[in-house]
DNA sequence: AATGAATGAGGTTTCATTCAT
DNA sequence: TATGAATGAAACCTCATTCAT
């Protein structure tokens, strides 16, 4: 029973079949699963990912893609009165999304996979958290610091609302109390 | 070659081998490569940690208890003057503690095996920062705020100051910013 | 079903096995028709022969030794009137003896195994040989000749005369026609 | 990029390709790689060569064509007053066409491929081998002999020399033993 | 005739874990 | 209690060959 695709469709047809069973059933996926979802042969996938990681890595980067998708920041130089809420709907946002793909999540980021094939510091979320503190600086909302180690810190304690969040704390008593924090470390005068 | 210990004494021998080995090659290390380095059988290996987990567990048992030794918070109700510089004193050392031992880190927490046996959020540093917070709020030093979520949520901000040390981020300047976000988020009117 | 055998025991085994196997069928046997005849797990394969080459190399040992007992040259000093005869016996006891073992001889000699792991220059028969126009040099009966190169070119007359026997050709005939070239080649004043 | 070429073309840019990297890299080399270097698609390798062997067959085609170009025999009948000094030259010659392509030759005649598609007994050297011996004898020069059978062990005293050569042995000595064996075997009373 | 994506059996190797001794 | 041989499921990967286009 042979398909022949166009090599993106049938690369794209492996990913989906491989991000399906990760949703469902995390670490414990194979190689030989995949393929069977997939509809496809052994071989085909080695043409395409020659190493295991390269598959999670495609997957890595849809992930990214879609939370792109679904928060865009506030292009630089908005005129946002709210920086404060913006924070809120961030986290809210990133938990959120998180928590819809735990296992996916915690394959892509809490797995040996996540120190063998390290991130580009700017990469996803954070870079993109880096972005929206310079805009809030820009803007005179936000107390000057190193926007990048800044971002990289808050974005830690957001990662950590969500892992909160999925060992069933209450979602939004952590979603509220990062919020919190962001609050304090970014806006002047914030007060507690 | 049968050598007679009393058991936790042989134990020990295979958990000293194991963080051995763990410094030095990380999380290529076998239970061949254990016990070969402390001159046991396999099997018993087996009988003292009859999953390979449980090793690291025990391992992480031991991490936990060195760092207690090295950094001891403030009692509850001791009169410190300058909770400042206690967080930064806490940053300092728990980012050297973590450089001091890279490769076992890893292992230890950013592999599959930090999800396969997760902590109890008591634990280990997270649970010391939680109670430092407790002492400074009793103090009046800290502001109002949730203990146990607030340190897990710091606990992650100085966890990714020690990464990015690790990654090759200048120590100092990482400490620096990692202690200045903890001030602003417990010490009131800490202004930016 | 498991069975503790001493670690030559069961190396044993899974030569026996394997030669059994390799003589019947030749170079199509794979590791997984190995231990299924010898009894064997394939992890227990691979502790005795880490690579399968490593097996194909201890039955070159054994098919050595066993061409050794098969075939014991004069020893060195010994009064040999006949030394013709003795070149012609060891011609027709080679050619017997490969005969016997057609395919194992093709895999052991004719394949990219061969190439992989060369043979010490004095190993088996050829190293026989060798010794062979030594004794005979000492005693006067052959002429003078650089013995080790002298045996590699008669010994692959030898094995020629093998192949050509494997092939069909007459027995009998190649033997004598081999054995009369070692002696045209080794004993003086032997004429056409 | 599909360039159209006489069948016989296409053809002779793969077999081309694939002896350059026979010659530089022996057996590693896979299909793959052949098409690649020729310019030529998967499919179109096995139009030409339905199966590997076909092309490895069809280079041990060419190299006897091109080891007839280099070494013509003398012609049946000829008055060749010196038939050692021809011997010593076609062994001389042998060697040296040998080792002017060693990784080659290992693949043609020292690999599976070897055993897997025997060469007609009169095919290459050795039928060149053997006319020669009946133009010998027919001058008178040579004893009396199956000429067959001869040059089969002759040559394979030949093959062999090339082989110690290319083993590392001095390339002038093994020459000259191999010669001298050929003398003293067709030449009558060539004394030791 | 040409292309190159797809196939899938084959093969090597690893290693946590078991269990006979 | 200790030993270490044995297990066998997995994982990874290769590559000659096929066949839809």
């Amino acid at each position: 029973m042979r398909r022949r695709l166009a090599p993106e469709d049938r690369q794209l047809e492996i990913v989906e079949a491989a991000e399906r069973l990760l949703a469902a059933r995390g670490a414990q996926v194979r190689v030989e699963d995949v393929v069977a979802e997939a509809g496809a042969a052994k071989g085909t996938f080695f043409r395409y990912f020659p190493v295991w990681d390269d598959l999670l890595e495609a997957i890595r980067r849809r992930t990214f893609a879609r939370w792109t998708e679904r928060y865009a920041p506030p292009a630089a130089g908005a005129e946002t009165a709210a920086w404060s809420s913006t924070l809120e709907t961030l986290v809210q946002a990133f938990v959120d999304f998180t928590l819809s793909q735990r296992q996916l999540h915690a394959v892509l980021f809490h797995s040996d996979f996540a120190s063998r094939r390290p991130l580009a510091p700017q990469a996803g979320a954070v870079g993109q958290l880096e972005t929206l503190i310079r805009a809030g600086q820009a803007a005179g909302a936000f107390a000057p610091c190193d926007p990048r180690l800044t971002a990289s810190y808050l974005f830690a304690v957001m990662h950590e609302a969500a892992d909160q969040a999925a060992d069933g704390a209450d979602r939004s008593y952590v979603i509220e109390g990062a919020a919190a924090l962001l609050r304090r470390v970014l806006v002047p005068g914030d007060a507690p």
